[in-house]
RNA sequence: CGGGCCGUAGCGCAGUCUGGUAGCGCGCUUGACUGGGGGUCAAGAGGUCGCGGGUUCAAGUCCCGCCGGCCCGACCA
């Protein structure tokens, strides 16, 4: 390609509503152009770069025996009242009506689909299956945000397996996770798979695939030492044992109401004197779940992960009370709250608190807090929950070394699912004795243009991008620093003439610019490879080869240049 | 969905408080010089000031409504 007829709209200064880099730079560099929040176009540079993205995808989907599918992207609401999701995922699907009035969704995923096509598998024998697509997937996002990261258009690569039983499961879901590392690595990043909460998924196991950044969402706690890495939302930790010391006067069998005005926070109860430390607080939060009220205790120094307690509850709605309703069930307004005495409504408890005595929590009166609560003793716990988000610090569970919890950006997810979706399509085969089973099945994805704009956050200097050449939009660009030269000129188009030919995929900067701002134009598109032809490399015979990784540079012979270029190409093609 | 900030030329911004000819830098066009890190000079093109309504002799500026975007939070297969 000539830059001086490509589309290439590279920006002088950086976008001023982009935040995260990957966003900043692909649009600064030309990659891509916002249509509205969360809806992006790809301009050729972009969507080159998206193509190797896709192509590196399904080589690894090829490998484990997949097969490409193509699937609509509408939906007819039936199919995805089946499974119980056209009412369960709400918001966040978008629907549409056709000219007769019925109801469409735009697809933003497909188990329904696949699990229907998986209907017409008929025995044990045809099993396992590895089906997969690349479709647009439509996901209308309370909040669109960070460029490609989190948009409600995109690519998908989505994969479904069907098998016979729990162990062809296991199998499936192994290569999976297998083909994903290889994956990932091709992409020039490094991620690290974490347990998760499968969500509205259902299923029983779940593992995410994360790239740490800043510019992620997802908290993930990993541990150094021994490698455990779990999202936040099922993480675990160990805390130091902490030792109640009951006090040893006589009150010290009961409770101790005393005032506590204008004290509304943990925060300030632990400073007031007389108060507590907030490892030595009860938070009492108020839930309603499913029309009914209940409280959530946690140590007053821990965060409820509402996650957890959304896995652990088998619920319909959940949501935080409103304060009336707070106090109407409790009495007092948030800052008073305590669960001692309230035997009537259901109570959970985290972990954290079993058997922790001389707490300070609310005393359900507004202005008061009661001190010497005995958790066992004062309070009636319906259920101990792992309720509590772990924090950096805290001890891995597996080896007890100092968890780290860092922002991470989730690039796969893999699911087990089981029977849910086969069993409401319909989709079982006969077994050895014929009888017949519901087919147990995986879901599998990697969003596209989300791993192209995370292998942007994995590499980029303060020039611009560092494309790996598996992703790179070219390979090589050959700088023709004086065009108008034609000694120069005619070196650049042998050299493009030689790459080409070779299956190298060449750039050659033949515009009539200063040298200056080839060179910064190539550095911010990111091309792994620069070739710098102008007069006074000529009159050296060499040209000079510049590596945008990590900005090496090297004189290289003319008449070696191509075959040199080749090969560090060809090497580092993956 | 709650909170904050912001919509003026392709991009980045000033002008809005205190109403009075719509500006600056970059980019773009033409020409000249220049040519190994965003060069210089000269001449140009480019704007329904997000949209609608109102106040006023006069609105980018004041008032009301709406739309859109970014960030934080909630939510997120």
């Amino acid at each position: 390609m000539r830059w001086s007829s490509a589309f290439i709209p590279t920006l002088r200064d950086d976008p001023a509503d982009a935040e995260a880099v990957s966003h900043r730079l692909l649009v600064r560099a030309g990659f891509m152009r916002q249509l509205m929040a969360g809806h992006y176009s790809l301009t050729p540079l972009g969507f080159r770069s998206l193509r190797k993205v896709e192509a590196i995808v399904r080589d690894e989907m090829e490998k484990i025996g997949a097969q490409e599918f193509r699937l609509p992207c509408m939906h007819p609401r039936e199919i995805w009242e089946k499974s119980g999701r056209w009412d369960s995922v709400g918001e966040e699907m978008f629907r549409l009506q056709d000219r007769k009035g019925a109801d469409l969704a735009l697809g933003m995923t497909h188990e329904e689909i696949f699990a229907h096509l998986a209907a017409e598998l008929r025995s044990y024998k045809a099993l396992p299956q590895i089906w997969y697509q690349f479709q647009t997937k439509f996901r209308d996002e309370a909040r669109p945000k960070s460029g490609l990261l989190r948009v409600r258009e995109f690519t998908m690569k989505d994969s479904y397996t069907f098998d016979i039983d729990d162990a062809g499961l296991d199998t499936s879901f192994n290569r999976h996770l297998e083909a994903y590392r290889r994956i990932f690595k091709r992409f020039g990043f490094d991620v690290v798979a974490v347990e998760a909460s499968s969500g509205v998924m259902g299923g029983n196991q779940s593992i995410e695939f994360m790239l740490k950044s800043d510019a992620g969402e997802d908290w993930v706690a990993h541990c150094e030492k021994c490698g455990y890495a779990a999202n936040v939302e099922k993480a675990q930790s160990i805390l130091p044992a902490i030792q109640d010391e009951a006090e040893d006067d006589e009150s010290a069998s009961s409770t101790e109401k005393f005032a506590t005005p204008n004290i509304k926070t943990i925060d300030a109860l632990a400073k007031m004197e007389g108060g507590a430390e907030a490892s030595r607080q009860i938070k009492t939060l108020v839930y309603v779940i499913d029309g009914k009220t209940l409280l959530i205790l946690l140590r007053g120094d821990h965060q409820l992960s509402e996650q957890k307690l959304i896995d652990q509850v088998e619920s319909f709605e959940m949501r935080p009370a409103e304060v009336s309703e707070i106090k109407a069930a409790l009495g007092a307004s948030p800052g008073s709250l305590g669960a001692v005495g309230l035997g009537d409504l259901f109570i959970i408890a985290d972990e954290a608190l079993r058997g922790r005595r001389n707490m300070v929590t609310g005393a359900n009166e507004n202005g008061f807090h009661l001190r010497r609560v005995d958790i066992e003793r004062d309070i009636t716990v319906k259920a101990w929950l792992d309720l509590r988000e772990v924090s950096t610090g805290e001890g891995c569970p597996m080896c007890e070394a100092p968890l780290s919890v860092h922002k991470t950006i989730e690039v796969g997810h893999i699911f087990k699912l089981g029977t849910k979706y086969t069993a409401a399509m319909g989709a079982s085969v006969q077994n050895e004795n014929g009888k017949s089973v519901p087919i147990t099945m995986g879901s599998y994805g990697i969003g596209l243009e989300r791993s192209l704009a995370a292998v942007v956050e994995a590499n980029h200097d303060e020039n611009g991008i560092c494309w790996p050449v598996n992703i790179a939009p070219y390979e090589v660009v050959v700088t023709v620093v004086k065009p108008k030269d034609v000694d120069c000129h005619e070196a650049g188009e042998r050299l493009y003439e030689k790459l080409s030919e070779a299956g190298i995929e060449v750039l050659i900067d033949d515009r009539d610019e200063r040298p200056g701002v080839k060179f910064k134009d190539a550095e911010l598109i990111g091309i792994p490879y620069r070739v710098t032809i102008g007069p006074k490399g000529l009159a050296d015979n060499r040209f000079e080869l510049v590596r945008r990784a990590d900005g090496s540079k090297r004189d290289v012979p003319i008449e070696r240049a191509a075959d040199m270029i080749i090969e560090a190409v060809l090497d580092e093609r993956s």
